[in-house]
DNA sequence: CTGAAAGCGCTTACAG
DNA sequence: CTGAAAGCGCTTACAG
């Protein structure tokens, strides 16, 4: 096979040096924005340069600096889809604290239960010069290790893992969710449901992926009320299932008095399917989310919660980039950002 | 216990070669997984290859593949955060229809109201072979055609854009949502309001992010019953937004009778608002969402919207692969796939 | 069957 | 103040 076919040849700085009488080593200080020690270019020089770009529709090739400079200026932020409004957050942050050192942001969107993803490629192949790994994505361990030691910058939001050559987030998810279940125990509930995402019911012993589900079992199993299987349902990830299911429970034999949804979303369709079979919330059915998303200080009956009280990564991201821009590889450093339970009047 | 901080160089394939004892010719040969005409190396060579890299950790280094290879087998799906069923469903299947090609997808989540955002330096500078801008999202037609000229393979999710060098995929919403008002019209409504979304209340004149509003509006008045501006209300972005803006009509002077949101997720809220007001949806208040997402199917009233019948984006995103490895520029096509008016029980 | 060598498009230390 | 030249890490036509 031939070498790639040159439709038609796209401009280089060459070509510009060449348009503008100048070396390509002017066009590229100029474009570069990089004048170092050096004194600038005469302003003639500089017009003459910019002219060609402009006439020849230049435009720098990525790769060609990447390669010579030994970085992208680019950063990932890897997640599992869909967003929430926690993940649009982060991204905003990553996006707004980056672009003071001229760092862009693109998005890696994993799917459910893809544990080694060919997409992962992109922090694989130095696509980019650092990642933030949010919260409940599947990424290994090991992965990440041998990410950090390739020179990738990573920062991952995960409760159980040693910094290794990366930093870890960790937001002391099981601590909280335990928080909420001896709540619940103190109100009198000894039939707790949970309304699971789908993924955590797929792989119940994945540690990343079941944090949650794992730590309300645990919890309640010490707290003396162990959680019936049959009280355990999926249903968060969707509103219609979130639904549907809670009027099963309900409708069945001997249903539940309290239920936690994995999702603050799931909790509101939880709280309006009770309504409608006639049952108040919170006194014939207690309920709480997960996540302490926005809408769940604006529905009434308040929303019961447990999560972050504020949305502002600003720590972590600060640190991304501290590490990215370091002269040297930083240790691996644990951060911490603990979830809070947020009592409501829905629980 | 302190991590240990390995400023150490990372490997390339010069490293590999040495260490197996071959060329780096060799040690590309192996890892591109492309012999072309000559013959494969030995078995033995092969895997003292496969062994150094293993040994040494080596990574291959994507800026110089791509530098080489003047392609990057990655493609870009633009959209506007957050994501919904219908962008998840899209990087679904430009995810998959790529993998066989090996193409790799990412994600640039772009915010509100950012005209020409720093973000587009991804698909400017060819960091990516291809990008999908998926509906709704602010991209100028001008850079467009600069992308496209510039060789980036480019495929629009737009109504009112002409091909040019890109292919545009025609959503005919304007059509769809012009039924939606004449339908609710010979239904009896002269009062319909609007749940906006917010970009669409704070940019009215700008044809792509308020094509909804100016649609369901010029259908309006072009029916004879012209939209009152003070039933037109923002909202339509966050659950507990649009549950307070539609109490907040119905409790007005002179309410509604009808009601159209921008999403069917406000639609599903309005609807809620509206029952806990004591008001009978579709008899007291029609309500219409627009995207045909699944909820709008599982609830009860079901939900009549307008959107895609079907969430299947095959012939544009196999358009786009097509695009990518086409010998030469393929001159820009529209492709239509248009919304349909979806009436279930809600109006 | 394998290796030496050119070159993709940039940047930058250095010479003029 | 500007240019010639080396080199970042790959790939691949070509020679051996």
């Amino acid at each position: 096979m031939p070498d790639k076919p040159p439709a038609r040849k796209v401009p280089t700085q060459r070509d510009v040096a060449a348009a503008a009488g100048v070396s390509t080593a002017t066009v590229s200080y100029i474009l570069s924005g990089r004048r170092d020690r050096t004194t600038p270019v005469t302003p003639e020089t500089r017009a003459r340069v910019l002219h060609a770009v402009e006439r020849l529709g230049y435009r720098l090739n990525h790769s060609g600096r990447a390669l010579r400079r030994r970085s992208t200026e680019l950063v990932c932020v890897v997640y599992r889809m869909p967003d929430n409004p926690w993940v649009e957050r982060l991204t905003e942050q990553v996006q707004q604290i980056g672009a003071d050192s001229g760092y862009s942001m693109i998005a890696l969107p994993l799917r459910d239960r893809q544990p080694d993803p060919p997409a992962l490629r992109v922090l694989q192949e130095r696509y980019v010069d650092g990642a933030v790994v949010a919260n409940g994505t599947l990424v290994e361990a090991d992965e990440l290790a041998r990410l950090a030691a390739g020179g990738l910058s990573v920062v991952v939001f995960h409760d159980d893992l040693e910094p290794d050559g990366f930093d870890v987030v960790d937001l002391a998810q099981r601590a909280a969710l335990t928080e909420l279940v001896a709540y619940l125990r103190r109100r009198g509930h000894s039939r707790i449901g949970y309304l699971a995402h789908d993924v955590e019911l797929a792989a119940p012993d994945d540690a990343v992926q079941s944090l949650k589900y794992r730590s309300i079992a645990e919890a309640a199993a010490a707290a003396g009320a162990p959680l019936d299987p049959r009280l355990v349902v999926p249903g968060a990830d969707q509103r219609d299932r979130a639904y549907r299911e809670t009027q099963r429970l309900l409708a069945a034999d001997n249903p539940p008095t309290a239920l936690i949804s994995a999702s603050d979303r799931g909790a509101i369709d939880a709280i309006w399917a009770a309504r409608d079979l006639g049952r108040s919330v919170p006194g014939d059915l207690a309920v709480a989310g997960i996540g302490n998303t926005s809408e769940g200080s604006a529905i009434r009956p308040g929303l019961t919660t447990v999560g972050l009280p504020r949305l502002d990564f600003t720590v972590p991201v600060t640190r991304l980039y501290e590490r990215i821009l370091a002269p040297e590889r930083l240790p691996g450093r644990r951060m911490t950002q603990p979830w809070q339970l947020i009592v409501r009047e829905s629980a």
